[in-house]
DNA sequence: CTAACATATGAGCAATTGTTCATATGAAGA
DNA sequence: TCTTCATATGAACAATTGCTCATATGTTAG
């Protein structure tokens, strides 16, 4: 019944999963910002300013990384509306943007410590 | 006060901020689960057995895939606990291995959705 | 204005990723 | 046994990623 009969597709089984899946460009979305905590780098930004508000040099130092590439680093965060920044003076300080954040950051870690 | 002074670093800040952050195993492991989840393959193939079981070359057909690609995906979801299989004969099975993976999922979606 | 500072950005590159293709494994039927 | 089917896996390669370095902004102080 389940079985892959004939070209190995079970039609009817198939369709009906397919109805629930979300258009292309929503999966793109969400991979998106998958993709932007999937690097530990980032991901220690993110759960640095889970903690509290940053300027970028503290991020660097907290990361051990060069100011640019905590700068590129920032900018994808950002383009994911991950974190927000606001200027005062030469400082830019940025912050986590929603709390959708910290619980998808809370989720994956309940899901490493099993 | 918060400014960046000499070398641009808040000491007192950064070492407030370190002390909250996971050890660097625990942040790769995350950064891990959400690699897995950051292509758009990948996540379709956890959309699709978020709404129930499927064999190898169903998988394959709901993402368009050829039936290799879709395995060395599967393995890839299998390496993080993301997803689960059975053999029942010639076919194996694939669900998804625990309720994180749909919370994580969800909550992705709803960031995406403002 | 100019200089100094904090941050941003583009080019270039090594490292990583996802696919294809060929081959291997494991199970069931003849 | 041999064959077929469903899936897995290794090698190879193009595409993408994250860093470094050089340069560009934007802001403040002199």
């Amino acid at each position: 019944m389940d079985i892959c009969v004939e070209k190995c597709i079970n039609e009817k089984k198939v369709l009906e999963t397919i109805k629930t899946i979300p258009q292309p460009e929503i999966i793109s979305s969400m991979a998106d910002i998958f993709k932007a905590l999937s690097d530990p780098t980032r991901l220690k930004i993110v759960l640095a300013l889970l903690k509290q508000e940053h300027c970028v040099c503290d991020i660097a130092v907290i990361c051990n990384q060069t100011d640019s590439a905590t700068s590129h680093q920032l900018r994808i965060l950002r383009t994911q509306k991950i974190v927000r920044n606001r200027r005062d003076g030469k400082i830019m300080y940025y912050t986590i943007d929603d709390d959708h954040v910290a619980a998808l950051i809370n989720m994956s870690l309940t899901h490493v410590q099993h």
